[in-house]
DNA sequence: ATAATCTTTTTACATAAGTTAAAAAATCAT
DNA sequence: ATGATTTTTTAACTTATGTAAAAAGATTAT
């Protein structure tokens, strides 16, 4: 069984019949190592919740890639755009590993904001984490050396770090694998 | 008078209850160019809108400064972790110019949400653009070619171009001025 | 008007990081 | 185990950008 509503409920404690409600809505869904979940220009129908697995959420320009953040385990992601204002993603999401979703469409989402005041709640303190999260990745972003680029990352992703290619971490840091493996030899 | 609840009611109509709770909340503040709005550590009290002025949102690293973002008329700011966990903010906020505000208290804010589904709506809204806007601004960080980044800058900051310094610009793109100065020459 | 201050540009130099290509190491499939 | 594929490292070269300092240009105050 899926902890969506256990995490949903230690951001934002939800109502008994928000609860029922939300519960007669989620969906299992299961995605195969390199499968992708959303590709670009299609519309993101789904706010998803991972139970198992990895997920790298990505663009791409001028035959670079750019990750913009992975997924993994107890964690909620959807293409914050595409879902909010329901237009084409500009991003591409896939799975990195097998990976066992639970997902919530749009509309039962909205109706359930609608409906619910405590699920309204939980929405808004969900949006307002990935705010921060996005800003914290600005910052980031700016500390611009990437031996500390990479230093940081170590430091927050270290679960993440035998499950992901150096490439990708590359990508995610927004600098070239090359660069990468000059840090790593470095110390 | 403040267009804040005009403002927010383009965003998302509030009932007229919320409305006139949320009114009788509202302050103004004033700052002159250069005053402080939030200090590094202090925590952020208030979701502010900006009436008139200009303002921006920065941080030091190793004599530098990093830009987060430039606030400027109708719109909505606040330190967005810092006011969301009243936590010690990481962030300084400055008046760019002589800048006029209505700020809503933290504790008014969660007693609006709590009281008022309908300002909790707006409230998930505005949380979801602000990590909308976080989004875009990591995807144009990672366009990283300096040129590019300018030339983007100024499509989409156009009418701020004549009341921002170059440095302060340069700062924002994560450059040096040396850099923008050159980009500037170069075409 | 003139000086003082602030802002922007330019120059010279050093270095971090991108690109391309090849070698080395690790992983996977038969 | 062996070969094939993928991943990571290393090398050679080029370029963009930071730093520091000075010059040029604007703005402000007296």
């Amino acid at each position: 069984m899926s902890d969506f509503i256990k995490q949903l409920n230690l951001l934002s404690p939800l109502s008994p019949e928000a609860e029922e409600d939300l519960l007669a809505r989620l969906k299992p869904m299961a995605f195969k190592k390199g499968q992708v979940i959303n590709k670009e220009e299609q519309i993101c129908k789904k706010l998803f919740f991972i139970d198992k697995g990895l997920v790298k959420h990505y663009y791409h320009q001028k035959d670079r890639i750019f990750i913009l953040k992975f997924f993994a385990e107890n964690q909620f992601f959807t293409v914050l755009d595409s879902f909010t204002n329901q237009t084409p993603s500009k991003f591409i999401t896939i799975a990195l590993e097998d990976t066992e979703t639970t997902g919530l469409d749009h509309t039962d989402f909205i109706e359930l904001c609608e409906k619910h005041h405590s699920f309204e709640t939980f929405a808004r303190k969900l949006f307002a984490m990935a705010a921060i999260v996005n800003l914290k990745r600005i910052k980031e972003m700016f500390d611009a050396e990437s031996a500390e680029l990479y230093a940081e990352f170590i430091k927050e992703n270290n679960h993440l770090l035998n499950r992901l290619k150096l490439g990708d971490i590359a990508s995610y840091l927004g600098i070239s694998q090359v660069t990468l493996s000059r840090i790593r030899s470095k110390k």
